[in-house]
DNA sequence: TCTTTTTCCTACAAGATTGGTAGGAATTAC
DNA sequence: GTAATTCCTACCAATCTTGTAGGAAAAAGA
């Protein structure tokens, strides 16, 4: 299950993934993020309800993690670095709960080595490298873009 | 990340998957699994070392599960209840680590509603529906029978 | 320059979960 | 009767989760 970090990551960024098509529509562009127009974590709290301090630290990771760019002060706030398409559902979820992966030893970002069987032969692996394969299937073909498109 | 409980599972589990098939290959039976020649704890302990106390209740678990029978006393042991290919991976899963889904209101087994959002037209509950789809094509699919197989 | 608004940073903390351990009761085979 | 096994409940230490507290730093605007 993710954790509700990762959960209230998705919530935050699918508002600022709002906010940024919408700057792009308006400006025509099609380059990648802009920094203006920041959104506070005040603004995210009123769309989607949670603790504003809880937030404040899962935008940091967010931020160290390369996704979110930010600017202090008055008007300030965090924005995407990359266009909503360019950042994979994987990418969100290494940073706040670590691996995706069912298994240390099929990891492939938190690899570690399984002292209980050999790897080449042993069944569990195989099948939990299926598992991890299917499941990155979607996460990594899936953006922040998808997370904000309308359903009918 | 499966928890150590279903890790330990799945080694003790493939252990009594071969000496099912090896119980069948003997007897030239095709039926449901046979009570006879249970296989005890100290025996799976040996093949895959781990806690003895830890596994006892792992196995306990497996039993009240549907998934194991056992027998007591001298020569006694647990057994699988039916044929490997009958039991999919995702029902070991789900009695030691519970949901496979990766939000409560995405599980089939597990399902709490979401209060905070609208289902119907939640971006990230049509996505995480996504992975718990592909997840559980693996997961259903492959069964104890797969566990056991050698590859090469 | 002063005030307000924002992000940034570190530390703490209660509660839940994980990964076991302890000790014995019940059952069965011989 | 004894040894070998499963069954059952309770406990426990360490870690992780889900936050909270309190301010420092920076930027904007008056």
């Amino acid at each position: 299950m993710l954790s509700k970090k990762a959960q209230y990551a998705f919530r935050a960024l699918s508002t600022l993934v709002r906010s940024d098509l919408k700057r792009r529509n308006e400006a025509g562009s099609t380059s990648s993020a802009s920094s203006d127009a920041p959104t506070s974590i005040a603004e995210m709290v009123k769309i989607h309800p949670m603790s504003t301090k809880f937030l404040e630290t899962i935008l940091l990771d967010l931020k160290r993690g390369g996704i979110l760019g930010s600017k202090k002060g008055k008007g300030g706030g965090y924005y995407l670095l990359k266009h909503p398409e360019d950042t994979p559902l994987a990418q969100v979820i290494r940073i706040l709960d670590g691996p995706i992966a069912p298994m240390p030893c099929v990891s492939l970002h938190f690899y570690e080595r399984c002292h209980d069987c050999n790897e080449a032969i042993c069944g569990l692996n195989r099948l939990m490298s299926e598992v991890r394969d299917s499941n990155l299937a979607v996460l990594e073909r899936r953006s922040l873009a998808d997370l904000a498109a309308e359903q009918n």
